[in-house]
DNA sequence: GGCTATTTGTACGTATGTATG
DNA sequence: TCATACATACGTACAAATAGC
């Protein structure tokens, strides 16, 4: 049972709030002081919470003024789980992957931040090609902890699927703890590899999958052609 | 000559920095308690300025670890031209919407499949820019049923905003049905009103919004500006 | 494994500055 | 002008996670 801190659980509380309408975009909430006093926690308690829904962009704050809710509150979020390859399956195409690169090496500080390891620590690392009808869609690299998955990569060669090769070696389910996706421009490696020009638009996503204990296992980048691919995000 | 923080001194200097190579991605910064007597403020000033540097992704602390530099520093617009902006932009996000096109027109095919109606039906279309800080970070086209909601342009133009302009029509809520997005380039027009070169890569998600009821009340895109927007999916 | 020191996270308190209405 | 309300900055104390012995 994890401990949930107040500020979250304020902040939790004046989102359902939001959320059933009590409070409408526009509507100033109540002040500091007042919203201090109903929970029965300090001003600053109240302001952490306040923080972290203007993070979210659910709120926003005027000196002087008060706190008020966004009309945005609802356009964005995007939902919680995203399924990558979706469409190409739905649309009757056959996806295959070609791999580029099986290796064993001591990981960059980049990895070794994601993955949670020291600098130099060996890790696996898989580059490949995505395919629909054999026109690559999509480049990708994962990165794993060589030391707690001595043998994935055996099974990553032979079954060609990272949710299978992770299972073969005790990880049954793993989820995605957080996504960035960001607009970029092909370079000229990646042009060549993804037969496209150089300059032309990429969606590159950016992600850490993480074992039921929050443990991270893999640190994947994904490059997809814009013009050949698009992410469905479900709720 | 406006008054700047000291929190927000401190994280420019710890960025620049960053940014000049003293500290690289994977390293850990100094403790909190280090920093604080380095600067000679309090320790929870120095929080403050860690916190907005991770919420820029600039870094990321582990609880009992230390803070460590993150490698995607370089992708987020902290880098170069901003930072003469900066003031202004870790001032507080100040989001609003500049309207530009407010009309009814009969739809085209992929707005009536979209809504379900048929070729031809009346529809409103809001198209208008996202601003934060003055500064243009999106653009984005709403498109209605015109049938269901005939008074929905004046409620837009009203209160600039589509969750208040469609709960005056009786939309007490609603929710994303899907969304896709995918990676374009973008146009001479985008371009123009983005403020950003021709060609400058553009992330765009096309989503549709339902009633409680699933059926469709709003078809949407928005061109996030690269540069500008990262999208976060969490959990 | 256990223990301890270190380090970040939470929560409280107090005071003062600054923009708003 | 003035009270209000958010922003900054100082301080204290303890909790929780980590790392090293």
């Amino acid at each position: 049972m994890p401990k949930t801190p107040v500020w979250k659980s304020i902040a939790t509380a004046l989102t359902s709030e939001i959320a059933a309408g009590h409070y409408r975009p526009g509507d100033k909430l109540p002040t500091e002081s007042e919203l201090s006093a109903r929970f029965g926690v300090n001003r600053h308690t109240v302001r952490r919470a306040l923080q972290d829904m203007q993070e979210k962009g659910l709120t926003h704050a005027r000196r002087g003024a008060g706190v008020f809710v966004l009309a945005e509150a609802t356009d964005y979020p995007i939902g919680k789980r995203v399924r990558f390859h979706q469409n190409l399956e739905a649309a009757g195409r056959m996806p295959a992957k070609r791999i580029l690169t099986l290796q064993t090496r001591p990981c960059d500080r980049d990895e070794a931040s994601a993955l949670q390891l020291k600098s130099g620590d060996p890790v696996h690392v898989y580059e490949g090609l995505s395919l629909a009808d054999n026109v690559a869609v999509a480049l990708f690299r994962s990165v794993f902890p060589a030391d707690r998955f001595p043998g994935l990569l055996e099974d990553l060669d032979h079954m060609r699927s990272v949710t299978r090769a992770l299972a073969a070696v005790g990880v049954k389910d793993y989820t995605r703890a957080s996504t960035r996706l960001t607009a970029k421009t092909a370079t000229a490696t990646q042009a060549l590899q993804l037969n496209i020009a150089e300059g032309a638009p990429i969606l590159r996503t950016v992600g850490i999958n993480v074992d039921t204990d929050g443990c991270p296992v893999e640190y994947g980048h994904t490059w997809f052609v814009g013009d050949r691919i698009t992410l469905v995000v479900e709720d």
